[in-house]
DNA sequence: AAGGGCGTCTTGTTCAGACAAGTTCCTCAC
DNA sequence: GTGAGGAACTTGTCTGAACAAGACGCCCTT
């Protein structure tokens, strides 16, 4: 049973991107749609405040909701899996494993994972394709009460999150992300094809399970102009912030 | 007056800023609160929704919720303005207007800024400093309904949406961000002082007005290493999505 | 025809109560 | 000691009601 004001956040989101409602135009008033779906106007105040969250819909106090883009979106768990991503939107990925080892956690892994020092992670690097072309380079590091379930994998799982999340019951709750610019090195430029000190687009990720434990620790490399991250936003939401680069490390 | 769930939200940010919940401590029941603050249920819920979004606790059904992080975030205008991101970081921020003419919109701005086709856009390209350090370039193209405005500005204006909000009462409601690498065009690399082929950091947006009217597009290049784009998200809320770049254009 | 004023519509904020569903922790039996 | 069971706690969902505040359109005046 899924919640009534998801229910609704659907009807309204497929009407939006069947183009019944078109970009511009004013959504039902929130009475309205409480009728309509007979649920009161705190849930279908839920509902928009979902369809809002997805930038999706506009509002301002007073007047009626507008309709302000006309796409899908993906979900939480495509943003921390390439290859729940990539499903999605209909390509075919694949990965190689070029290295798995444990070892020692650097100093900035140990913060990030929030390990005692000293610890172990497990090393991974990954080289990612969509239809057979390369397009990122992705370095990995578990921490130590994970690394054992990663090891029983197979090399040629397609998506470690999804195994883990099987396996083991460890599953991604939150995720931060930072997002620059590098140059390629000369092992991300020999994996992707690309020349030496061409840009990548970075995105270090960390992925945290429901208790707040950090599970790993990821600098993912994207060939340019194989993606581009998304964002929407309004006054009053900001999930994304610009952060000095310098102060960062 | 500030609505009391923001005041109640604004309590515990600054709670966890201070430390007094440490990261991983778990904050006080949400009846708790509502006692603590005289409020119902229903507004302390708002307010630590807020919270989440911000990406500074999390929340799992029966458990209290905890602490994900403690550092400060910016707000919405932020993110647009150059400007005021910098000043709310600390920056001393200066831009150099480089070029400032009308001329018609390409096709493709035509259909960002949602202009009929054969109307007319201004464009802007500005160099923009942090502490007199060359950071990031910036070329906007104005609509034609907004233009007179921009065109009335002084050459140094710092932040050209402030001035239009208080000039014309134009005021950015709604913001759509498309953030990928690029490498330094020649023009790039004189303004950046790097070498031209170098990775740059691109984050374009739209921006529009509360009516969803779209006000400008916008080009901006930060030099690598200058700024880093942050997120945080919970499974359940998705701010950024990733998107192949072949398919966007 | 242009402008101001007012009533109506709509979203924003808040309250109090109820049940469902998941977590935590203590207790008791084995 | 260890594990199963259950009570108490906590968050998630939903209802119905009320008032505040901003937007919109209509009508009347000038």
């Amino acid at each position: 049973m899924t919640a009534l004001y998801v229910e609704i956040a659907e009807g309204l989101r497929r009407s939006i991107l069947s183009g019944e409602y078109a970009v511009g135009a004013r959504l039902p008033s929130e009475s309205d749609l409480a009728l309509r779906w007979s649920a009161s106007r705190g849930t279908v105040r839920q509902a928009v405040a979902l369809l809002t969250s997805e930038g999706l819909i506009g509002s301002r106090q007073g007047a009626r909701r507008i309709v302000l883009r006309r796409e899908r979106r993906h979900s939480f768990a495509e943003l921390h899996s390439f290859a729940q991503w990539a499903q999605a939107m209909g390509y075919r990925a694949t990965s190689r494993f070029l290295h798995r080892e444990r070892r020692g956690a650097t100093p900035e892994e140990a913060r990030r994972l929030a390990l005692p020092e000293g610890s172990g992670v497990l090393d991974v690097l990954r080289l990612r394709l969509l239809d057979g072309e390369p397009v990122m380079v992705e370095r990995t590091a578990y921490a130590d009460w994970a690394a054992p379930t990663v090891e029983a994998l197979p090399v040629d799982c397609a998506s470690i999150m999804d195994s883990m999340a099987a396996e083991a019951g460890i599953v991604a709750h939150y995720g931060e992300h930072l997002i620059d610019a590098v140059p390629a090195g000369s092992d991300d430029a020999r994996l992707l094809r690309v020349r030496r000190g061409s840009p990548l687009l970075r995105q270090r990720h960390l992925t945290s399970n429901p208790d707040g434990r950090p599970i790993e620790w990821t600098d993912d490399r994207y060939r340019a102009g194989s993606v581009t991250f998304n964002v929407s936003n309004s006054v009053g939401t900001a999930p994304l912030i610009r952060d000095p680069g310098a102060l960062l490390m």
